[in-house]
RNA sequence: GGAGGGAUGGCUGAGUGGUUUAAAGCGGCGGUCUUGAAAACCGCUGAGUGUAAAAGCUCCGUAGGUUCGAAUCCUACUCCCUCCGCCA
């Protein structure tokens, strides 16, 4: 969420940020309904004020049993009953115009920063590095969903007769693969990386997702429970980063950094006849998350360390891949900036997204209200939070297949997980 | 599911209708003393909003209600704790 105050004094950076994301927000109903809810204030504090110290004097007449003013007060609590019923009808005039402009605060996107290329939409994303060279194959190289099912380690078909189409299956080794990347990526950022581990919930209340940014927009995205007003996680980043709403954290903590691994859901709306094989695009996937609290000085230096450490994964594993700046138009709700690591994908021959590392500045700080306090200082300031996958494991396990996969169907693994397979080396029918 | 207790500032915790603008302690900041530190002592110290600075206003789990006036009384809800039952 943007300050209320720095949109109406900077309505066109707001305007070009918006337009830039090829966005459009109603922003002179929300200066309009700014203006009234001054003016409503100004009238509402006044008769508040007036009443307290009427009150106040009130009590000290009573005290005094002063007969002679006995009708002076009398009058006093007449008109004070007046000024109290008129206090109540501006308070919900205020509740009202707040509401309005609440309503449209929450669905104004964050402002790209400064070093956020302009662009429409995933075509104009520059490159930012590119790192490992793609293997060069004496073999046509399968998809992964091909190689899964013929090593008997995934199985779609299955999967959609417990529940339905985009859950998956995974069997012996491929589940065994699964779980030893987990444990490696968890390992890699406690140990190398200085991540604390957090095991969340993996349900959350309707407060939390608006902390981060998923509702009230996206509601669409979201898996419901029936009956309750709870949503499945789409990412951990909405348990992690809500640890600390409603807290004033001491400046000596920060950053604090924390990993973790759940399941995410989504409904993945709008996007059927995409992905539909394979496990790219699931309603059900595992990710291992990196979430950041920062001050706002440092943020954008924790971002570039954020996606180093997404990135040490791939490097470990001797997966190729690039990372690319998300341009203005293809960001994120709640990101400042995103960059976005794909990796190498033989099969089809192209780059698919495995993380996305953002920088969310104080836009959800501000919702969830997240602050911290500076020694020696008056005051609270906003943290700035970041949040990067490390990385999304299905997609890894796909990557792994892909890359790994030799002429005879089997799949190496790479050395760096062997220890987590129990010194399996490759996978064989 | 049944019974009872509770929710107050960064933390602990007093406060059952009005000159209390929420006591006190801890923690934090500053000072005195000291070569330096600790201890002791003194002072300052909730969050927001607003202002040039003030004043003012809001906030005692949340939402309503009663009242001239509510942390305090009433209603509903949420969450936490204890005990019983069930249970991985």
């Amino acid at each position: 969420m943007l300050e209320i105050k720095f949109v109406i004094q900077n309505l066109l950076i707001v305007q070009k940020a918006l337009s830039d994301r090829g966005k459009t927000a109603d922003l002179e109903v929300l200066s309009q309904c700014d203006a009234r809810r001054k003016t409503v204030l100004l009238e509402l504090e006044d008769l508040r004020c007036k009443r307290n110290t009427v009150s106040d004097q009130i009590a000290i007449m009573k005290k005094a049993e002063d007969n002679a003013s006995s009708l002076h007060l009398e009058q006093l609590v007449a008109e004070m009953r007046d000024v109290s019923l008129r206090v109540k009808s501006l308070e919900k005039s205020f509740a009202e115009v707040e509401e309005k402009l609440q309503g449209i605060i929450l669905e104004i996107p964050n402002i790209p920063h400064i070093t956020v290329p302009v662009g429409k939409d995933s075509a104009d994303n520059p490159v930012y590095k590119t790192s490992g060279i793609p293997r060069v194959f004496d073999f046509a190289p399968l998809p992964h969903w091909t190689i899964g099912e013929q090593l008997r380690i995934l199985d779609f078909e299955r999967a959609t007769r417990i529940t339905g189409a985009r859950f998956p299956l995974y069997f012996g080794a491929g589940a065994r693969l699964e779980r030893s990347l987990i444990n490696f990526m968890l390992d890699m950022h406690t140990t190398l990386h200085g991540y604390t581990e957090v095991l969340p919930p993996f349900i959350v209340n309707r407060k939390s997702m608006t902390h981060t940014g998923q509702l009230p927009k996206f509601e669409a995205e979201l898996f419901k429970l029936e009956g309750w007003d709870y949503f499945l996680i789409p990412t951990a980043e909405v348990p992690v980063t809500n640890i600390h709403s409603d807290e004033i954290l001491d400046e000596t903590i920060l950053p604090i950094c924390y990993t973790a691994h759940t399941p995410c859901f989504r409904s993945e709306a709008g996007s059927y006849g995409k992905d539909t094989r394979g496990l790219i695009r699931q309603h059900q996937f595992n990710k291992v998350e990196l979430v950041k609290f920062t001050t706002p000085e440092s943020s954008y230096d924790e971002l570039e360390i954020l996606l180093k450490n997404a990135e040490a994964v791939l490097k470990a594993l001797q997966i190729p891949y690039r990372v690319i700046t998300l341009c203005t138009g293809d960001m994120g709700f709640s990101s400042a900036k995103t960059f976005d690591i794909e990796v190498w994908m033989p099969a089809q021959g192209v780059y698919r997204e495995i993380s996305s590392c953002s920088n969310f500045e104080d836009f959800q700080a501000r919702r969830a209200n997240i602050r911290f306090k500076r020694r020696g200082r008056k005051g609270t300031e906003l943290v700035h939070t970041l949040n990067g996958s490390g990385l999304a494991v299905g997609r890894t396990v796909a990557a792994i297949l892909e890359n790994c996969q030799q002429a005879d169907g089997s799949v190496v693994i790479p050395e760096a997980l062997r220890p987590y397979m129990g010194g399996v080396t490759s996978i064989t029918l």
